[in-house]
This record gives C-alpha cells, sequence and structure tokens, in this order.
DNA sequence: TTAACTTATTGACATTGTGTCATATTCTTT
DNA sequence: AAAGAATATGACACAATGTCAATAAGTTAA
C-alpha cells in the first residue's frame, strides 16, 4: 500500500513515459541547444502521442527547468557554505576555494551549462531560476564581506554589497566562458587570478 | 548626377520605405521586447506591403542590428580610447573615468539596450556583434595593464589578460543590471566602488 | 466478472508566425 | 510610348505550438 501510489501499474507507466520524454528531450537539447530543440522532435523519437507531452509538461521550458534540477542543486549548495575567517591567510584560501569550486561547476556540467546558458536568454521562468541563484551568491559573499570588515580584515569604506556583487559577476562571467570552452588558461590559475586582485584590492 | 543615386525617384521612395520600417520597428521592439516583436505586426502598422520587408531586410535580427548600430559605434568609442598612466594617481583616475563612462551608456541607452540584452541571448549573429565590443575592450584594458606592470606600476606576477578579463566582467555584469535598472544605488558610486576594489588589487 | 469509474494517452485541429516568389506597379531610359 | 529596371505586393507553403474531445487502459467494488 505505497501512499506514493507507485504500486498500481496506471501511474507506473505514466512515471515510465514521463521518464522516457526526459530522456530524450536531454538528448535533444545537448545535441540541438534549447534555442533550435523542437518539442515535435522528442514527441516523436520517445514515442508518445503528441499531446502526451503536454500532459507531463507545459512546454519547453518546464522540461528544461526538470532536466536543470540537478545542477541548480549543486550551485546552491556551493553558495550556502559561508565562512567566518580568522586571519587573512584563511580568507584568501576560503575565497580562492569558492572561486575554483564555482568554476569547476562550468567545465564539470558544461553540455547542459551550454543549453542553461541560451535558455536564460530566452526564457523568463529559467532566467528567474538562474536569478535567483545568483542572489544567493550576493547574499553570501555580502555576508562574508561584512564580517570581514567588522573584523578589521577588510577596507571598511566600501560597500559590502557592490563589492560583492562586482566579485560574483567577475566569477560569473568566466564560468560562462569556461561553459563555451573559450578560456585559454586552466580553471585554477583563473581562480588564483582572480581572486588574488579582489583579495590585495578588498582585505587590508 | 548624384552618385548615391538618391536623385532618381524610385530610389528615394525604396528609402522612405525603409525608414518608416525602421522607425516601426523600432518602436515596437522598445513596447514588446526583441522575442516578443512580431515582424508582421511592424509591416501592419508601416502600411507597407508584407514582401517589402523582406526585400529590405532579412528578418528581425537585421532589423535590429540596423537600429543598433548607433549604440554599437559609441561603445567602440570608448573602447578605443587607451591610455599610458604616468602615475598611480593618474592611473586611477583614468580609470575611473572609464568605467564611469561605460556604466553611463547603460543609463543613457536604457531602453534599446534591454532590447540588445534579449536579442544577444536569442540571435546568435547579434550574440557575436557583443562578443566582438567585448573583446575589443578586453583588448585594450590588456594592453594598459601590460603597460602599467612594464611600467612598475601594477603587479607583475598577474597574468595581464586574465585580469583584464575579470576587470571587465565586472563592468560588464554591473552594465547589465544598470540596463534592467535592478541597481540600488548610483552610477557613479558603482564606478567608485568597483574601480577601488580593481585598482588597489593590481597597482603597486 | 463486469459495470462504473478514474487516470493516462492520443492525434486532429486551430492558431500564430515565418520567409519566398511569381506577379503587378511605378519609374526611367531610349 | 515601348522596353527595361527597380520596387512592392500578398497569396502561399511551411514549421511549430498548445488544446481538447475522444479513446484506451487500469482499478474498484458489488
Amino acid at each position: 500500500m505505497d501512499n506514493g501510489k507507485v504500486g498500481d501499474k496506471r501511474h507506473l507507466r505514466s512515471i515510465m513515459t514521463r521518464q522516457k520524454l526526459l530522456g530524450v528531450a536531454k538528448e535533444i537539447f545537448l545535441e540541438e541547444g534549447f534555442q533550435a530543440a523542437v518539442i515535435s522532435q522528442m514527441i516523436k523519437k520517445a514515442n508518445i502521442g503528441y499531446g502526451t507531452a503536454y500532459v507531463h509538461f507545459k512546454g519547453k521550458e518546464d522540461l528544461l527547468i526538470v532536466l536543470m534540477e540537478n545542477i541548480m542543486e549543486q550551485f546552491y549548495e556551493i553558495a550556502e557554505t559561508s565562512f567566518f575567517p580568522k586571519s587573512k591567510g584563511e580568507a584568501k584560501h576560503t575565497i580562492n576555494k569558492q572561486a575554483n569550486a564555482f568554476l569547476k561547476m562550468a567545465e564539470a556540467e558544461r553540455n547542459m551549462m551550454q543549453v542553461f546558458e541560451q535558455a536564460i536568454g530566452i526564457s523568463t521562468v529559467i532566467s528567474d531560476k538562474w536569478k535567483a541563484i545568483r542572489m544567493k551568491f550576493i547574499q553570501r559573499i555580502s555576508k562574508d564581506v561584512a564580517y570581514a570588515q567588522q573584523n578589521g580584515l577588510a577596507r571598511a569604506e566600501l560597500n559590502h554589497e557592490l563589492v560583492a556583487k562586482g566579485w560574483f559577476f567577475t566569477n560569473e562571467m568566466y564560468l560562462w566562458e569556461i561553459v563555451r570552452n573559450d578560456h585559454q588558461r586552466s580553471i585554477e590559475e583563473i581562480a588564483q587570478t582572480i581572486t588574488s586582485v579582489y583579495f590585495e584590492g578588498l582585505y587590508l
């Protein structure tokens, strides 16, 4: 008597249909990109009736959002680790580590992130999802900067939110560059360089 | 006997048709955004035959590119002013001024820039145009950084191209934030804050 | 076991938008 | 004024989307 109703055959089939479509959608998004991906193509490849797709998902956007959930989760995890450095050295080390982790995401999930980047430009819903992630990061960094300022580690005359945004923006743009595979240098070197400028510019 | 053929009536009418369409296109892009703007609507409002639009422009993209030419020109101008600072003070002042000018563009042309931002996400051609502008900026900044390093004004251990990109990225993201009218602080304060962190982080 | 009910699937259809092309119009040249 | 050239036109073919009434498949309960 499974509460999730998974025992019954009907519901099971429904789930399989959904999964089949999701799987094919991922393939096609990766092949074609968000823009060019076409729902009817997915439907055909998944071997389901046309209308069926719309029973399970509202449309292309909806499909991608589900496919992105995993990746977005990971971003939230990185964003959530705030830190309270006791020394300059500790701060620098942690900042560098976080920048590195952030940029590594781009590399690890490059293909889906490429699709995601396109989709951000096109779909309001998806763009909002990314904005939420961005906000999370900025808030966390902002808090970190304020903490460092209060403890005499960082230049107090700077507005911590503006600083936080500026720092995140550099990271984000490098993220997309890595996603596009446009970067010439290793992720480590990128992380180290931007961390160095940011750190020397902000910390005392 | 004007070489540009502007003397003849036929060609003149053609030009007027083109202008009429461009004018209407601008209106509609501003009202609807790039995504939602619809060519047939423009054609209707411009009171021209459907096919006529396609005689003058290849499509929506093409129309927007022409409308953006003026703005893109201005960006190139900002990007082109390289500088060779003799002192730390001069460098800081110039950097701040340039950041300011860049961000002011966002404000001055906010409406068309909003359309542009959307279009970058959607159209490859337009995205490429923006990439070219970005590259121009990065090259110029890169050169400036290298110069400052060679003259003992800036930390020489940093890769100048990575630094230049990071700095431009911060500027660019703030540009879009201002375009979206999402910024809380004045442009001057933003420019000053990011310049300060960048400057103290890079210069000796 | 079967009739009534619930859930899932289906594809034809209406809708919206695009770009093309043969044809018509307007102007220029000879 | 006839031939020729440049412009303009809208009907048409195409591509993709999302909806919905009809159907199929599975479950329940007498």
